[in-house]
DNA sequence: GAAGGGATACTCGGATACGCTATGTCCGAGTCGGACAGG
DNA sequence: CCTGTCCGACTCGGACATAGCGTATCCGAGTATCCCTTC
């Protein structure tokens, strides 16, 4: 069970833009090259958040991405739901009601390793949900200071 | 990010096993029926619960699978461990070491976004740390009772 | 100096290719239980 | 009745085939900015 490595970029990305905000937008290509990231399928990762109303993006000459809104109001959740997909990992399929096993048998209520696992998955989500962009940039204030000196002399 | 099916089928097949401990061991064929699965493949996942401990396995005529240990001390994740392997689902790959953002940093402290990812993983494995195969089997009462009868008369 | 036109630099959306992993199948080897034969 | 042998059932471990998805790249179209030409 692993994550698409995107939510690493997206995370990244969103917390390099909330830094750059004055700068904005900021390029692919310039993103790409600020991670070492490739440039094509990067941009196909951001404009799922573009999509997802995360990022706004500004078509033309000096355009690329921004933060669609304030950082404080931008979740880990949100993120990682627009790159990921809302479903949740643990699919039931409900074999139970298959087979030799279900004969004579009334399955009213839900599964209950099924809600086992919803409630372990929404714990989860209740975490990323509670931690937003903003938080994420106070936590290393020192990057994000660095950042916005190194952007300022980069070419391109 | 989706989770294998065989967890799904591992954690029916362990509740399973625990209602019909008297019985034990269960053939992969019989199981197979159970749920309507294939029965190869099936076979594999639970080799792997073996593995790992959580089942027992007896060869031979009339061998099959069995709870290596009391359904009190299974632990959903336990299975989900055993099934899709130790590895967190969120994989940091540092990627803000890498490219131009990196130059003139240094990096002592952990990743911000790493730890955060880090403390979601962690609520979401204390959910499943704190239900057992034991609870599972409680949830559903009544489906043991019908399990345990109806295996009785299957045939094979 | 102002207006128009073209070049440039980006994003957007879709199409395509590749590789890894989950899924599914197959086979030979090992092991246990029972049947059967011989003493 | 006891013992040894054979056979069938089942698991084990690995090899192999398939499908789906994540990753990666490319292309045509659209749009905004800049520059250059022209009046």
């Amino acid at each position: 069970m692993q994550m698409g490595e995107g939510v690493e970029w997206g995370l990244h990305c969103c917390v390099t833009l909330g830094w750059l905000n004055d700068e904005a937008p900021v390029s692919i290509r310039r993103l790409a090259a600020w991670f070492d990231l490739p440039p094509e399928y990067l941009k196909k990762r951001l404009q799922a958040l573009a999509k997802a109303g995360i990022l706004h993006s500004t078509p033309g000459a000096r355009g690329g991405f921004s933060l669609a809104r304030p950082p404080e109001r931008i979740t880990m959740m949100d993120v990682v739901t627009a790159l990921e997909g809302p479903a949740e990992a643990f699919r039931c399929t409900e074999i139970r009601q298959r087979g030799a096993g279900a004969e004579g048998g009334r399955f009213g209520r839900p599964c209950g390793i099924s809600a086992a696992m919803r409630r372990a998955e929404l714990a989860w989500r209740r975490e990323l949900a509670g931690r937003t962009i903003a938080d994420l940039m106070a936590d290393s204030a020192p990057a994000g200071e660095r950042t916005r000196r190194n952007y300022a002399r980069l070419p391109g």
